[in-house]
Order: C-alpha cells, then structure tokens, then sequence
DNA sequence: ACCCAGGTGGCCC
DNA sequence: GGGCCACATGGG
C-alpha cells in the first residue's frame, strides 16, 4: 500500500473506532494557550486541575497573569509540576501577550504564519510541539502537530522508518489534506490511540489499525 | 519502589 | 547538530 492511502485509512479507522475526539480539551482559545505551556512531561489530568484552580481565583486571562507574582501563580499550578519554569513561563507569556498585542489573542495570531511560529518559539517553554499545538487548536492554522505519540505511532505503521520529528511531520503534511478539522482530529486520535493501545508494551490483539502495525515483529522500531 | 506523562532547555562532544 | 540529562507532581 503506498504511504499516503496508509496515512489517510489510518485516519478513517481510528476515527471509526474511537470517534470524534473533540480537541482540544479547553473553553477558549487562552486556555488551550495555558493548557500547552502547562503540558510538558504532565498528566492532562493535572493540567485540568490547575487550570481550574487559576480560573476559581480569576487569574485565567492575559492580563491577570501577566501581573500576578510568580509565586501566586505558583501555588495554582503546582499541581502540574516542574513548578520553578512553568509558573514563570506562563507568566512571561502573558507579559508578551499583553505587551505585543494588549492581550488579544486575535491580534496576536493575526500575521504571517511563519512570524507567529517564530514568535512563538521564542518565548520560553515553546517548542516545536507547543507551538504547532498552540496554532492548530489556539488559532486556526492547519500544522501537524507531532508529539512523542506521534512519532512512535508514525514508525509502527511504516509511514517513516527512524526518521526524527521533522521528517514526521512533513510526511503527515504532505499525504493528509491540509484541512483544519481533519488535522485537529487526527493529532486528537493518535494521542487517544497511544493512550489505549500503543504504548511501549502493546496489546496488538486490541489495536484497530493492526494489520497495519508490526506490533510484536521485528519491524517496529521505536523507544 | 519503581516507571511514566501529549517537551523543553541546557549541557557536552 | 545529535545525544544525554534535569525538571516535579500525581497516578499506575
């Protein structure tokens, strides 16, 4: 089968098995901002809790955060661990969000795409990862975002062999239509994928795409 | 008592 | 430029 069919039948069964995903988890566009920075090596269930511990006490908004004492911001989110670089991450953000553009989250993604990513990745805490996932759930820009999950699940399906994220996600963008809900939703299903069967010890007999997989031969090449 | 989580930044060579 | 490593909480 060439690559670019795997690629798109891939996305017709996951979507079959799991449905719709709904991502990204979050009520506005800020959120999903503070969701990405809080993301790193953490839980999504702790993200959660302490996003809503910055909303029970207002603070979840541009310009709150931007002034708020790191250490207030802290005692929220510690919940989501590496407690000295996120609280200031988030807060610097703000501070960029607010003097960049007032705070408006329109304004700010409202130029080039290749200067917003770059923007983007100049702030602290965003990466390749953070930054795409940032445009595509945050803003509107049909990138792919390729995380871990991705990579893993790229290889076991024989669409890159040892490739690095780069060459995952020019494949990813060049076999599937750019088109903003499909990217949303197949980013969305690959994590929900991973969660449920590709890990680094897969149930193959539970896998939907598995004749597609090299679970358990030598083929899978992978951490 | 381990190991892992939807990475990133700072080292070292 | 690639290959390590620390980071920190909460859950399996």
């Amino acid at each position: 089968m060439r690559r670019v069919d795997r690629a798109l039948e891939v996305f017709e069964r996951l979507l079959a098995h799991y449905g719709p995903q709904r991502w990204w988890p979050a009520e506005t566009p800020f959120e999903v901002i503070v969701g990405a920075l809080l993301m790193p090596q953490t839980s999504w269930r702790n993200v959660e809790r302490a996003i809503a511990n910055l909303k029970a006490a207002g603070l979840l908004d541009p310009h709150r955060l931007a002034t708020a004492p790191v250490a207030t911001i802290r005692k929220h989110v510690r919940v989501a661990g590496l407690y000295r670089v996120k609280p200031a991450r988030l807060k610097a953000f703000c501070r960029h969000l607010v003097a960049s553009c007032h705070g408006d989250l329109a304004a700010y993604f409202d130029r080039p795409l290749d200067a917003v990513r770059a923007d983007l990745l100049r702030q602290q805490g965003v990466g390749p990862e953070t930054a795409d996932s940032i445009l595509l759930y945050a803003s509107e820009v049909a990138t792919f975002v390729v995380d871990a999950y991705t990579v893993r699940i790229a290889r076991r399906i024989g669409l890159v062999g040892s490739d690095g994220v780069d060459h995952v996600k020019t494949t990813f963008e060049r076999y599937v239509p750019r088109d903003l809900a499909t990217y949303r939703e197949y980013h969305a299903l690959l994590v929900a994928h991973a969660k449920a069967t590709c890990r680094p010890s897969p149930r193959c007999d539970e896998c939907p795409v598995v004749d597609l997989c090299d679970h358990g031969r030598k083929a899978y090449v992978g951490p």
